[in-house]
DNA sequence: ACGTTAGTGACACCGGGTGCCACTGGCAAG
DNA sequence: CTTGCCAGTGGCACCCGGTGTCACTAACGT
């Protein structure tokens, strides 16, 4: 069959690395021809792999795009977890946020296409919300814990609804400006956030 | 035929409230065994039109839960528009939004319903967040035009996105008490995130 | 009386997603 | 080695949301 990279599978046992090559094909092809534009049919034939065996991967045609997200909001509550008790409850969260983003240089390029999609492309805008609604409980969950309060309380769903607002915003500045890095646009939204909008008093 | 209420409507012109019948009847139907639960041949037939013309006067079947959604945003831009430039911008953005969201007792069932399904079912949260980018756009500028700025810099996109999270948490406080009125919800979240959620300065 | 026009319903079609089943290969037990 | 189990796979049929097309009908102006 195939000398290296086998394009149909053994029937059998699956490919060590389908589901990353699965999703570099779906995220390449999103965004060279749109996320609309492009069916599962012709994600799941690029990948070799079949339509069926696509969405038992993937729950969603958009999930392909998000990779492993569930660790990210593992890695998140991690850090969470490990915050030091006498830092400030919001600027732990907004510290966690900045390190959790923290990617190496290598992965930035994948992030920036991954983003631009989710950011982008409206179908993948309305799904994110119901991602995003996990890194909310995490959040308000330790902001519960913090504060001796409910989860379900305002303040700390306040707290996660709009850090995770303002953390979105510093993405969509980072991706409007090729040369820029994330770090700096998450520390402006946070402190901008943190300080009550200070620039905008008048 | 019928006396009161046809079931079948003649085929040239359309009954005068037909909209508002479908609406009821999908917000109803929605409600009672879930969004996901009920098909658009369902909402058709029960409001006695065609799954055709369902999808002519809702691009979406989602968007049968939001009733005159573009007409709310274009209040809330109209307030924005009549503010007095001596208030500050936030306090400017977190009044119209108090503002555009102070119905009438009568109709505060049929909001209750509307968002308890918006924010309740998946579905629909995935949807409100394209709905909601027309909110935030509305919002950016103005912020934009009071700071001279433009609206795709980092500090109005914040505001937007920041007060729109606030305002969507008081809502869920909101629907989580029966009992309770919204706009103190929405004064809270305002007042916490104005202020740089002093709440939690420890 | 006539053509125009807006709104309607029927039909066929596409694409995302699911349930079901038959198959294939690896692996452990005999 | 053979047998039987088992996870992963692909094919198929199906459901549902959404769209393009077309024929029809009633109201309206001329």
């Amino acid at each position: 069959m195939a000398l290296v990279t086998p394009t149909t599978l053994p029937a059998g046992l699956p490919a060590e690395r389908t589901r990353a090559r699965v999703e570099r094909v779906a995220l390449d092809l999103f965004t060279l021809r749109g996320f609309e534009n492009v069916t599962s049919d012709e994600v799941a034939d690029s990948a070799g792999i079949s339509r069926r065996t696509f969405f038992r991967y993937y729950a969603t045609k958009a999930d392909a795009v998000w990779g492993d997200f569930a660790g990210h909001v593992a890695r998140l509550e991690a850090l969470l977890a490990a915050t030091d008790p006498a830092q400030p409850v919001l600027a732990s969260v907004c510290a966690a946020y900045v390190e959790v983003n923290d990617y190496p240089d290598t992965e930035l390029p994948l992030l920036r296409e991954r983003m631009r999609l989710i950011l982008g492309e409206p179908a993948l805008l309305a799904h994110s919300q119901l991602r995003f609604t996990e890194v909310d409980r995490v959040v308000a969950r330790y902001v519960a814990t913090r504060t001796a309060a409910s989860p379900t309380d305002l303040v700390p769903r306040l707290v996660a609804a709009s850090t995770r607002a303002a953390a979105t915003t510093a993405f969509e500045a980072w991706l409007a400006d090729d040369r820029s890095t994330l770090a700096p646009h998450l520390h402006r939204a946070f402190a901008e956030m943190g300080a009550g909008f200070p620039s905008l008093r008048r």
